[in-house]
DNA sequence: CCAATTTACGTTCTCCGTAATCATA
DNA sequence: TATGATTACGGAGAACGTAAATTGG
């Protein structure tokens, strides 16, 4: 009941003041009309229209429901307005969270790409360290991160996309420069980045791996800071390869890439997937960015509906 | 589309988070709820709930949907409620034109009547003369009038419910009273009232048919002033037998009925009908007062609506 | 007799429930 | 395996159109 022909016939008879013409404009039979007015009748209980051979005119009541029926009408279209924005992204918004390596590297490209199919969905970006983007994604303050693979996924789901090489950034040496990349660090102290950063337990997992002291000479949250330290001779440090492209290093520094050892960088998101057109769309900038060639290995996207309503899923 | 059960239906699995419980809620098996919900989003262009097996909860664009949603069924709510109230006569409004004899003799008492039986529907009431009451009637300014048939009916609708005899009002006299209403009058100046009223012209052809002259002395718009001026011996007057209830005529004025001549009064309507349930009560208080034995001569109620909507309509 | 609405009736589509299937913890 | 959602399918009911009847000027 009260569908929404139903509401369109009755002000289109009020309207017009006759079920012949109102019929011909709401694109039904004039029967059919008649009865889709009776039904309303019956269901309001009284009579809206006062009948007479020469057309119709509203009862007392008839034009008291007329206001209700044009505020429910209108109430109507625009929730079907409203939906059909976001469906065909002529509005939106996704809040996007990123590490601060990947907020500074390739997110901003994508942010542009994204923009430039899409240029009325709105992108809220926020970067942070790892712990607190895998908070982000848990509390549901953001629909979708950009980071590294969390130890426990529990509700929340990981996708990688992308490695991140480790290079070791060290002062400038005189001599030639040894391939080896633990050559190159000598008796240097080791300037780690902080524990809360994903950083961290992978630089530690290399050293450890390649027989070298993890005990660091100092702790620095930001990696703008590290280098800085490592232009001043205090040490060497272990980053994501990304940074050289970011920061100005200078002639007084050196990088060499750190081998076998690689950061997981991906999409993490919670279950239950909130698919919304817009972070759909975002999801298949992504996939078309890292995995141009298969679309078949691990990003899986499905249609559900065939009007167009599809539920890509990510899984790992 | 967007018929009201499937909007419960769509907030109860929003509040709920879960199909089974809401299909319980809204009495629906749970089948028939998903599917409810699969048109909804076919019809939106997107999804609403992201689903997960272990219950489901809402998308962005389910999120904002649920708002609209909410808006719609509440305006529903209330048009229902506001019907049912006016065709149960929890409210309304009449509003009623009289002509001032009416107004000042039967309508308070029917108004009572109404009001003891009614007390929630509200009664607009405004007297005027008989050119007037029908002008409202035809501009649509009030529904009903108690007033006399007028002389072109055209879109209007006259019943006539009773006769108001006229009577002489006159001077008192000395010796004793003749049976015979003209012999009362002697050469006593016409005090007559004024032609847009309905007396006027009952009166004068009162006048001519008893071979009297019809040329007035006075001619006085408010019945109370022909009355006064009577009790100074200034004239007679030719009044409706209703007014001898409402004015206090004194002891220098006496009254004697004409017969023959009487003022058709009744229920004056436009055409096409309006009829609010309220209007169709009192309409029904008006056969039950004035013609309580038979309800089958010149008003005719049917019930048209198996469901309580019924068209009373008063036809001559 | 004409214009406009209602009634009658058959077809088509939708809604809904039962039963079976699928997916995930 | 157990819970919860979806698919399959058949019947009841609603929506709609064509044609005939009704009403009032």
């Amino acid at each position: 009941m009260f569908a929404r022909r139903q509401l369109q016939a009755f002000i289109s008879v009020a309207e017009l003041g006759s079920f012949t013409r109102a019929a011909d404009r709401v694109h039904l039979s004039q029967p059919a009309l008649s009865s889709s007015i009776r039904k309303l009748e019956t269901l309001l209980g009284l009579s809206l229209f006062a009948r007479d051979t020469r057309g119709v005119s509203l009862t007392p009541a008839g034009r008291h429901f007329l206001e209700h029926a044009r505020r429910i009408l209108a109430e109507m279209e625009q929730a079907l307005d409203d939906a059909h924005s976001m469906a065909h992204l002529q509005r939106g918004l996704i809040r996007i969270a990123a590490l601060p390596s990947v907020a500074s590297s390739c997110l901003p490209r994508l942010t542009q790409a994204f923009l430039t199919r899409h240029p009325h969905v709105d992108l809220d970006i926020r970067d942070g360290l790892a712990r607190a983007v895998q908070e982000w994604v848990n509390d549901g303050e953001v629909d979708i991160a950009l980071t590294s693979r969390p130890e426990h996924e529990g509700l929340l789901n990981f996708t990688p996309l992308w490695q991140d090489e480790l290079i070791a950034v060290t002062p400038r040496a005189n001599g030639t420069q040894s391939p080896d990349w633990r050559r190159q660090l000598g008796e240097l102290p080791y300037i780690a980045l902080t524990p809360d950063t994903s950083i961290r337990p992978l630089a530690d997992r290399a050293l450890q791996a390649a027989n070298m002291a993890t005990s660091p000479a100092w702790e620095i949250a930001q990696m703008s800071s590290a280098i800085a330290m490592v232009r001043e001779r205090l040490g060497y440090t272990l980053l994501p390869a990304s940074c050289i492209e970011v920061f100005n290093l200078g002639s007084e520094v050196q990088t060499c890439p750190v081998p076998g050892i690689a950061r997981e960088l991906g999409i993490l998101l919670r279950r239950p997937l909130q698919q919304s057109p817009a972070l759909e769309a975002f999801m298949t900038l992504l996939q078309e960015t890292f995995q141009p060639a298969s679309a078949a290995s691990s990003m899986r996207s499905d249609s559900a509906h065939a009007s167009g309503v599809s539920t890509a899923s990510i899984n790992s």
